[in-house]
DNA sequence: CGCACATTTGATATATGTCAATTTAGGTGG
DNA sequence: CCACCTAAATTGACATATATCAAATGTGCG
């Protein structure tokens, strides 16, 4: 059982009532479409914990007991074959909610990719706030309805995508992320390039695209001598133009 | 632009003030959590079609004008890439629902994989509805999360599973449909063994599981020579032992 | 019964996996 | 601040599962 701090600001987050107001990834996640009373029944209910990377949060097979949003990190969702073969099926980010509603045990792990911070909502509370607030059972739906749009975008990519158009996509699903979560005052393209992290391991990012290690490093260093990509240490990514990226990622 | 008859019993459908009372599919599909005065009122919004086989129910490129209950069939949905490669990513049964709320554009194709009967709503009455019965869009949220569940367990089954084992899994997912399908009553599995038809060709089960025609063949063959199957023309199925089959599919 | 199409089977090519050895990155302690 | 140390990443040689191309067979419909 992995030791889980509570975040220093806890004891500050509770004295204020309304601290949810404040919060950094409030207008993009769930608690968004609160109204000032709302929010103060989740500041209530609601507490912050930290992860760190490697971390699992929810195992596949213990009733989990609360629900959560990203605060900020990345958070691998994997599922595992008996043999050890395990598949990343989702990536989650800043804003992103966390847990399967209505089902008592989790049909995957979720695990801190980075060091995570999260928003959690202790599982009774939050069924409970579900029926108070039916705004937030509406936009969990939508929400839903997104990741499912994501993961058969994904079911594409793996299915019918070489390694090289595997590794482009991914390049691209970070970009994106990068650049929605950059402020749109600060332009982060210069001239079509894009720059980011990458929050996964090279064994991770196999794990993601169904290839080994090996094969994902050899496309990363054929995207480099293509002239697609530069790394500047072995996380950082510049994307040189994304819209031939595009194209080679047949998006 | 597809043909699309209307179903012969539509009129004696609409004169029936509550014919969603008796259908078929009711107790499992969308509408099975209304009430008699509720049904009443889906009655008079829903109307039935037919599609024939490889008909297109949902271009990706055109808003839907509507959302349907599957009544009998078969429906894939698919996912296409600018140079013809094609991934089916979800695949459609009686009861289940057909539509992507809230978005005007479908993020993918629906197409009849067999002949389908579906039961349909007009959006604008749709969404209407779903205001009006917070049930209904409750009891599709559930659905949805069901969906991504599946869509997760197929991203296991394209990323990490070798061809065998990704045909044998196939082949379980359609014997517990035919399970679940089935009346109660009248068991299906005779000594661990059951009896199915595919609704695919070898080429569709190929653009599921991301393997060509020919692979998909030979490894049918292969589960026909090791004894895991029997074939009876070449749509039935009788998988001998569902648990060997289970172990060969690594669930 | 015969035709068209789907499926199977065969021969070969190739992308990716596997195994093994190096190299590099980046953190730690002196 | 530098040198070491460990884990991660890269590179290389080779193996193999699956794709590709081509032909033969089978199925079910009209």
């Amino acid at each position: 059982m992995p030791f889980r701090s509570q975040s220093p600001s806890l004891s500050l987050h509770l004295a204020l009532a309304h601290a949810c107001e404040a919060c950094a990834v409030r207008n993009q996640a769930l608690c968004g479409s609160l109204n000032h009373d709302e929010l103060s029944l989740l500041s209530k209910i609601s507490h912050h914990r930290r992860f760190d990377a490697g971390q699992v949060i929810l195992s596949d097979d213990e009733r989990p007991d609360y629900f959560a949003n990203i605060i900020s990190g990345v958070v691998k969702l994997t599922k595992v074959l008996s043999d050890g073969r395990q598949q990343i099926v989702g990536l989650q980010f800043a804003s992103d909610f966390l847990g399967r509603p209505f089902r008592s045990r989790s049909p995957y792990y979720a695990e801190a990719a980075t060091d995570v911070e999260l928003c959690c909502f202790g599982s009774k509370d939050f069924e409970a706030l579900l029926k108070a607030a039916p705004d937030i059972e509406h936009r969990l739906f939508e929400n839903t309805l997104c990741e499912l749009d994501a993961a058969r975008e994904w079911m594409l990519i793996l299915g019918q995508k070489s390694a090289q158009e595997k590794v482009a996509s991914f390049m691209l699903l970070l970009a994106n992320r990068a650049l929605l979560a950059g402020c749109p005052h600060h332009p982060q393209i210069v001239d079509g390039s894009v720059r980011f992290e990458l929050p996964l391991t090279r064994s991770e990012i196999g794990d993601f695209l169904g290839l080994t290690i090996e094969t994902v490093s050899r496309q990363m260093t054929r995207l480099k001598t293509q002239g697609y990509i530069k790394l500047d240490g072995l996380r950082t990514v510049i994307i040189n133009d994304l819209d031939k990226m595009s194209r080679l990622a047949e998006n």
